[in-house]
DNA sequence: GTGAAAGCGCTAACAT
DNA sequence: ATGTTAGCGCTTTCAC
């Protein structure tokens, strides 16, 4: 059974409050019975109970993360480093991460089922805050959330409702595919094809939006070298094979490192090699990006710095600090690999 | 702020116990009292305090999970996988998952920094229980747990002590590598290598016994055929390089995907066809597994379950029952893709 | 079957 | 600068 309060208050021969007033006040104390304090603290090993101070205090110091489903079959492994990334940056803040799961197992039935997860942390005080991940179309998660005013920072824009006026941190997506493109076009590279989501998804829009930029400043034309395909592996597969017998790009830059593994297989079937006879480049810097063969060149995210700007904005928001900043955008880097060049 | 107790009691007209007993104990109720608290419970949308439930009864109802850092470089995902499960069959118990990271961030310096998240959580009686992940070669973190009479489940058997008396789930790898050797014999292969960890690593120990144990039973000779190399890329690549330019076996099976994705950069190098020169497995069915172009066989192992038998154990060990099955051993399965003809 | 009283360990407000 | 009092929301005796 671990000390309480009264145990370290008897040892050090003070009161109570005392203690509590030498953790969380220190300036309070006279330096002498301060560290008379902190050395019965020491010697018992004391740390509050935390169930005590959430009851108190009414701040669980928790907070709340839905872990979508892993996808198999598929090269989206970003939550998993940013999943530890924000354990990382929540640690230093003081808090610690709440893992929970969307409706019942299987896949994600109804906007109810979804949302019960966060319903149930909420109402039960269990957790002070939300970080929302899938800031996507038709997800609900968002505005659910303000309705019922429950604190939340959000990973990823308020595309679909622009006058959300919550915090939020995102990747510039744009820029980062901008990036990629400008890299092929400085190797020389003319057609350079798009590979991306369909035209509903904000984020896939964002992405082709960057290709786009960096072709009009370069005055490349761009008739036929887009699609738009799901985001699988067969589908970038798909394609390629489409895109290498019409128009014959020289380079290809795909939505996801899904789809960039989808050409892969589409060159291998043909004896092509990647980087020599077509590049190609995708988006997120997989593990598969990084250990394929010859190795996949990605548009890779700053997760490591999206993990501690969300924390900060949950600090300010859970502060009720004035926190100016709505919304942060990060610059994605380039992980050169051999499928470029 | 959400109801209270005291709320739902004075909405259905009884007190505030009798609202604690519909919840807990509902069968000390008369049928129509609960109904009437239940409508009440139901129209406020009352959900218990979990921080005051957890003062009173002791219980948080939360398992802790030290999160390893997420390996770049490698194809060793299977924590994505395995921390979805768990969070799944948790919260079928009833119960979240709090993460938690190692030491100050970086790499895991001292065994004190590794154990002082452990520490703090327990001290402060944060969570009920944990789940422990690596249990492999001088990690401190069960005999330091079990010293503490801090309950925890490990996934992994006690290796190293055998006397301990913890209860742990574990797959079988040297079953599944035997299984992975056995569907390469099927296939005709007679010279089949391993590419392994070093020798102090138990768990390389054990799937390495598999390639053994199906060698020896088909009677064939090993000699010269096993090697002992780190868990890169890069090492499965330089090994494979030596078999190839030594014993030229027909198949490898390696420990891991990430040594196995080094073979077939060495394959690739030699203008060499997975599957159809030289047979290929790996361990872990990795994303890369699964999408590397032409798809390389890999053993797999069956988180979900394992997570479904961590929990039963947990549930059993919180709750005192005896609970005989000190080890639980569970049996992968083969994920057969083209790298295996 | 239902209600009254006590207390889990802590901190905020006040008194000294 | 330190001690006293009260109460966060819940469950656990124990009366009735």
């Amino acid at each position: 059974m671990p000390p309480t309060l009264a145990d370290v208050a008897e040892r050090a021969g003070v009161s109570r409050q005392t203690v509590s007033n030498a953790i969380n006040n220190p300036d309070l104390l006279r330096p002498q019975t301060l560290e008379r304090v902190q050395a019965a603290i020491q010697e018992l090993g004391y740390r509050p109970n935390r169930a005590a101070r959430h009851l108190r205090t009414r701040a669980s110091h928790l907070i709340g993360l839905r872990l979508p489903p892993a996808q198999e079959f598929t090269a989206n492994a970003a939550m998993d480093r940013f999943v530890h990334a924000l354990v990382e940056a929540s640690r230093e803040a003081g808090y610690h991460l709440l893992l929970f799961s969307g409706g019942p197992g299987k896949p994600e039935t109804t906007a109810e089922d979804l949302v019960r997860g966060y319903d149930d942390l909420l109402r039960s005080t269990a957790v002070d805050a939300f970080i929302v991940t899938d800031t996507y179309l038709g997800n609900p998660q968002t505005r659910w959330l303000s309705e019922r005013h429950a604190p939340f920072v959000a990973f990823g824009r308020p595309w679909e409702d622009p006058d959300e006026t919550h915090p939020w941190v995102d990747v510039d997506g744009a820029a980062g595919v901008e990036l990629a493109t400008q890299h092929l076009l400085d190797r020389g590279h003319e057609r350079i094809a798009w590979i991306g989501w369909a035209e509903t998804s904000f984020i896939g829009q964002d992405r082709r939006a960057g290709w786009e930029r960096a072709m009009a400043a370069a005055g490349r034309p761009t008739d036929g070298l887009a699609v738009r395909v799901a985001d699988t592996v067969d589908a970038g597969r798909e394609a390629a094979d489409v895109l290498l017998d019409s128009v014959r790009p020289s380079a290809i830059v795909c939505a996801s490192d899904t789809q960039a593994v989808g050409v892969l297989h589409s060159l291998a079937a043909r004896g092509l090699h990647p980087g020599r006879d077509v590049a190609v480049v995708g988006f997120d810097d997989s593990q598969v990006a990084q250990v394929v063969p010859g190795g996949l060149t990605s548009v890779r995210q700053p997760l490591e710095q999206v993990a501690i700007e969300l924390v900060r904005a949950l600090e300010a928001l859970l502060a009720r600090e004035p926190y100016d900043a709505r919304g942060v955008l990060l610059v994605p880097t380039l992980a050169v690999r051999g499928s470029s060049g």
